[in-house]
DNA sequence: TATGTATGGTAAC
DNA sequence: TTACCCTACATAT
């Protein structure tokens, strides 16, 4: 799931292909079928995203509010407008979607037409193949607007040009202008929405006076937004901080230098739709980490393996119903 | 076909 | 702390 980064990205999508532009909404699935009707027909005009949460705007105050959650993914289809700043989508047209490759890589399907995007939980990207039309000629079949729909859909959002399907998020419904801000409040701060040495001093602020593990402090939402499971793990890997000191008790220079480490990464994360932790290593092993989601990690996923640092087992605890991965040596 | 797992979060106990 | 929700896919049977 998408972590900050992922959200971030999907953001800029909805800006480039659905901002400024008069939507017809659905919930094929049935679930959001209310809101759907509200929706449909109103101009998109403005999109924000904070931390895991995406908020966009529509004509008359009315805001949809997305949660994708674990499993939650936005799939887009039809004409995709890439942002200049995300770097990788270009470059990997045509390339098969690999299992795993988090996000956001547009792709071709099997006609080489249409080019499809899943950015948000891993999966493959849906391919629309006719096979029977295919042995009757009707080759154009594949090029279907709007492309049909396939398994759960939550809410389609459709322009002229662009198909958005969302599947399995944890929220999904409309806000006021008011609920928008109380939602976001909540929330701690985010390196591309707040200012940074604002940010800082929040997050110092909140994490030196709190008894709780900076393990569970880096996962909190109203700590600082966006880290989930594999950023929290690297982070801490990385700071080689024991999981379990609490907050109060860490240095106040590592709990600046973890901040300053979450605006590094997400950036990384933003720009490459990946989320890559071990940005210094050398040429070769950078892209080896790169083309492999299981050579990507410090620590996130490696359970039973030895540490790439001192070669200790890497060991994984439950933590408040999550998996929690560090090197007992270097985050000692 | 059934089961387990996953980058998240909430509400109830 | 536990239960539960959401969806897709890999693995086991």
């Amino acid at each position: 799931m998408p972590e900050g980064h992922s959200v971030h990205r999907i953001a800029r999508q909805f800006d480039r292909n659905f901002v400024g532009r008069a939507v017809t909404a659905s919930s094929p699935q049935g679930r959001f079928a209310e809101g759907a009707a509200m929706l449909s027909g109103r101009t998109a005009t403005a999109v924000r995203a904070v931390g895991k949460q995406m908020f966009l705007e529509f004509d008359d105050d009315l805001w949809l509010r997305v949660h994708l959650g674990m499993y939650g993914a936005w799939d887009f289809a039809g004409e995709i407008l890439v942002d200049p700043t995300i770097a990788s989508a270009n470059g990997r047209m045509g390339q098969t979607n690999q299992r795993g490759t988090d996000l956001g890589e547009p792709i071709r399907d099997a006609a080489g037409e249409n080019s499809l995007t899943s950015i948000g939980a891993p999966r493959r990207a849906r391919v629309h193949v006719r096979m029977s039309e295919q042995t009757t000629g009707l080759a154009d079949e594949g090029d279907e607007w709007p492309p049909p729909v396939v398994g759960q859909v939550r809410l389609r959002l459709l322009t002229e040009a662009t198909c958005a399907d969302l599947r399995g998020p944890t929220a999904c419904e409309l806000q006021t202008p008011d609920e928008v801000a109380a939602t976001i409040a909540k929330l701690g701060p985010d390196p591309l929405v707040d200012d940074v040495s604002e940010g800082e001093e929040r997050f110092t602020a909140v994490v030196r006076r709190k008894p709780t593990s900076i393990g569970l402090l880096l996962m909190d939402q109203n700590v600082v937004s966006g880290i989930g499971n594999v950023y929290r793990a690297e982070l801490l890997f990385r700071a080689r901080q024991n999981p379990h000191t609490p907050g109060r008790d860490v240095p106040e220079e590592v709990v600046r230098g973890l901040w300053r480490d979450w605006v590094r990464l997400l950036a990384i994360g933003v720009e490459t739709g990946q989320m890559m932790t071990m940005d210094d290593l050398d040429p070769e092993s950078y892209r080896r980490a790169m083309a492999s989601r299981d050579d990507r990690h410090w620590v996130y996923h490696r359970a039973g393996l030895p540490c790439r640092v001192c070669g200790t087992t890497v060991v994984v605890e439950e933590a408040a119903g999550r998996k929690l991965y560090w090197c007992p040596s270097c985050q000692a």
